[in-house]
DNA sequence: CTTCATGTTTCGCGCCGATGAAGGGCCAGG
DNA sequence: CCTGGCCCTTCATCGGCGCGAAACATGAAG
């Protein structure tokens, strides 16, 4: 993502425009005037006049942080079923849709083995272990994109980015 | 924690020593010099001269994030038995969850063997070693994260994270 | 209607985690 | 030394969960 320059005071609102939308800015602090302070690591000011080297300098640091903190992208799904991230994407048949958006509703949290029999089969869950293929397939259909669904034992799963997570990055 | 005033590049070896003890620091770098770059969000840079009020502005930020990154060090347990610090987490199992409710409700402070035994097994302890046998697993499943079950001896356990803390860092 | 593709459910086996019981080892204090 | 407190390993049991395979359902195409 592309680091913005902003103008302080006058670009104000586009400054909170941003920081809403946690693009990485650099702030352009002219003589005189006090600096927005924000303990955001997005953020960095620069005190102005300032040399070329020194604001270039600033900006690869905050774009450093963005690559840092560039797994914390979520991905999102749309009402046809199809499932985006990272520019891949991939289509997922109905039941598996409905346990996606369940899923995504809790990301990076537990939902239970209940709420997802409830989510992919409103009318009533058909067999006992139908969630547990459905499950495999959503893994293998997600695994591509880099999303993985972990096991939180006897509590229910888990979607995730597959590298971040997960210190036993292990089911069960 | 305080953050240091380090000069640059004179003190060098300085700044590597805090950078290793992740203690926040300013780094003056005076004109005519490139400032040392990184994307630890602990450090942060000033070009010399700078006004009084620039410098407090930067030192205050730097401020803010030790203590949002303390905050960060906090381990935080949710009702389904995942134990997150850091952006890791592990699941514990039922009785390994309310142990460590236990433990976290006096996080640093030593908690009794009959308390978390009352805390494990409200119904009351199956048998005489089980506690032990648990606190083993614990340690085991906690050590990931960072987290250490401190012994005193004869009064019972205590939860840290594991750099930080008993001098003895292990008892027996 | 028949066929094919796609999605869904059932079956059944097997693994692995959760837990408690037992037993041996280590160490500090008396 | 001896004893109490704690550490840790090993076993056995139980149940949850993973997953391959195959039967079954549905809908579009021919």
């Amino acid at each position: 993502m592309q680091v913005e320059q902003v103008r302080w005071p006058i670009e104000e609102d586009r400054l909170s425009a941003l920081r809403r939308e946690s693009v990485p800015r650099l702030v352009m602090v002219p003589e005189g005037v006090a600096p927005p302070l924000t303990s955001d690591v997005l953020e960095d000011w620069i005190r102005l006049p300032a040399s070329e080297e020194d604001i270039r300098s600033r900006m690869r640091v905050l774009e450093d942080r963005v690559r840092a903190s560039d797994d914390r992208r979520a991905p999102e799904i749309d009402e046809n079923g199809l499932l985006r991230m990272d520019g891949l994407w991939v289509s997922l048949p109905p039941v598996e849709h409905r346990l996606m958006i369940a899923l995504l509703d809790r990301y990076r949290a537990v939902v239970s083995r209940e709420a997802l029999a409830r989510a992919g089969w409103p009318e009533g869950i058909p067999g006992r272990n139908v969630l547990d293929v459905h499950i495999v397939r959503l893994r293998r259909r997600l695994a591509p994109l880099g999303l993985a669904i972990r096991t939180v034992r006897s509590r229910g799963y888990l979607l995730e980015d597959g590298a971040s997570g997960s210190a036993a990055a292990r089911t069960g």
